[in-house]
DNA sequence: CATTTTTATCGAGAAAATGGATGAGTTGAG
DNA sequence: CTCAACTCATCCATTTTCTCGATAAAAATG
């Protein structure tokens, strides 16, 4: 009752119940059977009870006690191949976790395809998910909070961060139908544009701080999430930029329409992948920047 | 590369990182320091990468794998004290399983409140969760598909099952303030009441075919469960026998009202729980059976 | 009934775990 | 700086456990 199990007998229990016998057991392990039945006796030993019915008979039958308890021997031989493959590949130079943070501006559908791909093609590296407006995501890196930054819009330089283009985004101004720039006309010169309310994503870091970018009008809103900022053009409260993803059944089916300003740059921004240049990509976070890649390219096919 | 790794060093691996320290967990563990050395040494070579960073220094300190391995040692072992506090209680007659047929007049309050504190009582205890109509409950705990029944309406006395009240439970003709029942007065007499659709719950198994009870209607819908019951009826399709506990807010505010039929028979029916003679009761079921009789009369108090 | 196949058990040898002693190194107080 | 107290690594002798092979008893098979 006082020593722990040990996970070779709970293997050998397992192996038992699927092979059927002991010595069936022993065969497929490739050990002695007399090792099988001192394991599974030693088992019953220290957990006080029977695990099989052998009175005599030719197999071996689970009672009732080795039933309940089978779904726990798998659950820890299940986990404890969790744990040696994790192993595995921190032994061959793995991170143990990625931790990343994606820009609002990344397409949904863009991250969940990666995650689901990097999910499959790394089981035991876990991810750590942040998402962050404009500045907030290359703040994350540089504090090293994140290994790999997905960010959109206009790239700030700095010495520590090394970038690598990844893919495109097109970020459209909108407004509902009922907005009064809706009816405008075509290039609408930026003093109109000023008299309207626009609806900014706000940016609660440092580093784009006094530098909000594509910030026209006179009167601004400012919201911290681009659904909040979807609501609020839909409800044709102001106008402002959203990107096309988001958008882009809004605009085929009329709820919002785009808009033609005078002062706005060209709509696509690109993405890059950004790291701090004094810590590499892992194998892992390096084959996710790839992946943004080609995401990034599938999507535009389809998307934009 | 090959031996598994042994809960034991498992345990020791946490200890040290909780204490802070080889000795520490040696101390915490009543062995001898140099067990604790031993086996992270081996933990790590079975693993193939260091644990703890150790070159020198008064604190051993995680390395990222070995933070990254905490989470599952932390799993394994927890996984661990469950098997073995399983394997104790049936190691003391404890069921490693309550299979439960409700009845579907069964409150759902009640239910849950049994089931959460069942498993707070008996943690290690699986339950497996049936609800059938009428007859199907009383048929599982014959087919030996569920230990213990909890069964309303009609009891039919049957020679192979042991049944013991554990509460009561109130069903009323209902139908929408829309419906002609509801301005049809008291006592409306039988013939009247066949000519109007009466919405009952179908019954499949043997048990009670060819006796439906409460069927009054000539013309009847049959369906299998409540919530289909009450969405007909409070669409105005029709009449039928309710529970009072989930019709009691649609009475309150109006959007059902209770009929006053003259071939209506009493409105309260006895709960049971049933089981066969041959299979007694465990320690499990036993209190299952308790705690459904505390509370039916808890709900009493404050719901009917 | 003979044969094959099962699990249990025993004994000897191999392997592994244990506790204590020792040593090198670090930390912190005087 | 020196010393005491503490850290972890290592070695050693002892004990414990594991392993294999052989054997026995029992059951299924033909």
């Amino acid at each position: 009752m006082d020593a722990h199990p040990t996970l070779d007998q709970l293997e050998i229990f397992l192996t038992v119940v699927e092979e059927g016998g002991f010595s069936a057991a022993a065969r497929k392990l490739n050990r002695a059977q007399s090792v099988i039945s001192y394991a599974i006796s030693n088992l019953e030993a220290q957990l006080g009870l029977k695990l099989f019915e052998r009175a005599g008979t030719r197999q071996p039958r689970l009672t009732e006690a080795g039933t309940s308890l089978l779904e726990d021997a798998r659950r820890m031989i299940g986990g404890l191949q969790m744990l040696r493959a994790r192993a595995r590949g921190l032994a061959q130079g793995l991170e143990g976790e990625v931790r990343l943070v994606a820009d609002l501006l990344v397409p949904m559908p863009v991250l969940t395809a990666v995650l689901d791909s990097f999910r499959e093609a790394f089981p035991t590296v876990g991810v750590r998910l942040l998402t962050g407006a404009l500045g907030t995501s290359a703040e994350a890196v540089l504090n090293h909070d994140a290994d790999i930054g997905i960010v959109g819009g206009v790239m700030i330089p700095h010495p520590d961060l090394v970038s690598r283009k990844v893919g495109e985004n097109q970020v459209l101004p909108v407004a509902a139908p009922s907005h009064p720039l809706a009816h405008a006309g075509s290039s609408v010169p930026i003093a109109v544009v000023r008299e309207h309310f626009q609806i900014v994503i706000s940016d609660l870091s440092r580093r784009t701080e006094g530098r909000n970018f594509h910030v026209h009008a006179l009167n601004t809103w400012h919201v911290s999430d681009l659904t909040t900022k979807h609501a609020l053009i839909s409800a044709g409260l102001g106008w402002g930029g959203m990107p096309l993803w988001l958008v882009r059944d809004d605009l085929e089916e009329g709820r919002l329409v785009e808009l033609s300003l005078e002062p706005y740059p060209p709509s696509t921004y690109s993405m890059f992948a950004i790291r701090t240049n004094d810590k590499p990509y892992g194998p892992a976070a390096s084959w996710m920047a790839n992946r943004f890649e080609t995401a990034f390219a599938a999507f535009g096919w389809t998307g934009a």
